[in-house]
DNA sequence: GAGAAGTGACCGAGCGCTCAGTCAGTAAAG
DNA sequence: CTTTACTGACTGAGCGCTCGGTCACTTCTC
């Protein structure tokens, strides 16, 4: 079920490496301008790719902006994911969790904009795929809220769960998508007032 | 201050009507297929013009996506400041906006949808301009809260002002934005439950 | 009141340009 | 020689905006 974007490049390494130069490139261009002004001469340019060899590596501009979503909640995904491996109850779990997701959304404030500015774009089953993956970290969440119900450590209903684990996710997010009004606060202040605020509202 | 977009036509009244054409026409497109991907010619056919003519009425495709953005925030902030008229305690007026907004937010979906995913197409002065009145809707909370913290009605400290009505706008907002995620829910429960949440949060 | 002159909103073909994607040819590797 | 990766000039569709022209309506002239 996993989306695969075809190349006409055979060596599988070659691929990986390419592709990643490429994200790499097209996260700076796509964060700076967007995606309908960035051109895909700028995108081959800044990976070091002639026009041509650039369709050697995907076959349209969207199977670029397709690989950069993908690769941001990767990696996303990845650190929220290395938080969870601490012993606990699930409350200390929950508030390690929060508090390294608001730090990985301080590291990436242009790529967690750009998918909220730009997925848009995406053709369906890219934006679908996409969105699953959104969802992926939203669960992190519901998952840890309901381990805090069973054990005790979290008073609130199982039925507050969904909306809440959004909450968290949002609530973490805005510090990228409204830097342009929080700019004036300090990181490690939002950071704390954020996972006080949401704890509190978990039930803690 | 306010910014004024230029037109070859003389009768104001007939340019506000026409705008009122283009602004409603430009929202349905741009909600539907986004900014870049709307042509001038379907703004001009959609709003009974013709090409030539939308330029009697704006200089550039950005004046439109500026007309829109400003209606938008116009709309939200009329509806917003009337759920201000009633009388009690700060608490009470506070709770009456919180419902007023995420009701704002629910029948403006696409709108608020349409701000996050295009207002970066706006041209700097464009942009300001809309951000500030995107401020606008948070400083409506922001008094609220400093006045039920002056009344009593409110425990909590004024340094979390700031940051509790941005909680309280992307908490309205998120109903549009994340409603790929949150259909599943019922809006009078997501309405019921961010309202507790919130006025919690706010030391209610 | 009839005709002439002027006004301003509107029309839409088309200009100038951009840009995603292609393809014939080159280079390198084995 | 064959295969694979790469090159970059080229194509053609599409788009924002313009501009010469039209026409309904108003104002002036006698």
């Amino acid at each position: 079920m996993e989306i695969t974007i075809s190349s006409q490049v055979k060596d599988p390494e070659r691929i990986r490496q390419r592709r990643a130069e490429i994200v790499r490139a097209a996260v700076g261009l796509f964060a700076e301008k967007g995606f309908h002004r960035t051109t895909t001469r700028e995108i081959a340019q800044a990976s070091g790719l002639s026009t041509g060899a650039l369709y050697e590596y995907v076959a349209s501009k969207e199977d670029v902006l397709f690989l950069v979503c993908r690769h941001i909640h990767h990696t996303i995904l990845q650190q929220l994911k290395a938080s969870l491996a601490v012993e606990g109850p699930a409350v200390q779990r929950l508030r390690q969790s929060i508090q390294a997701f608001i730090g990985v959304m301080d590291s990436m404030q242009d790529e967690v904009l750009l998918i909220y500015q730009e997925s848009k774009s995406l053709p369906s089953p890219f934006l679908h795929e996409v969105l699953r993956q959104e969802s992926e970290i939203t669960q992190v969440f519901d998952n840890l809220l309901h381990e805090g119900i069973r054990d005790g450590s979290l008073r609130t209903s199982p039925k507050n769960v969904p909306l809440l684990a959004h909450d968290i996710v949002v609530a973490g997010q805005m510090w990228a998508f409204r830097r342009w009004a929080l700019n004036t606060m300090d990181f490690a202040d939002f950071a704390a007032s954020q996972t006080e605020r949401l704890m509190e509202a978990c039930g803690s």
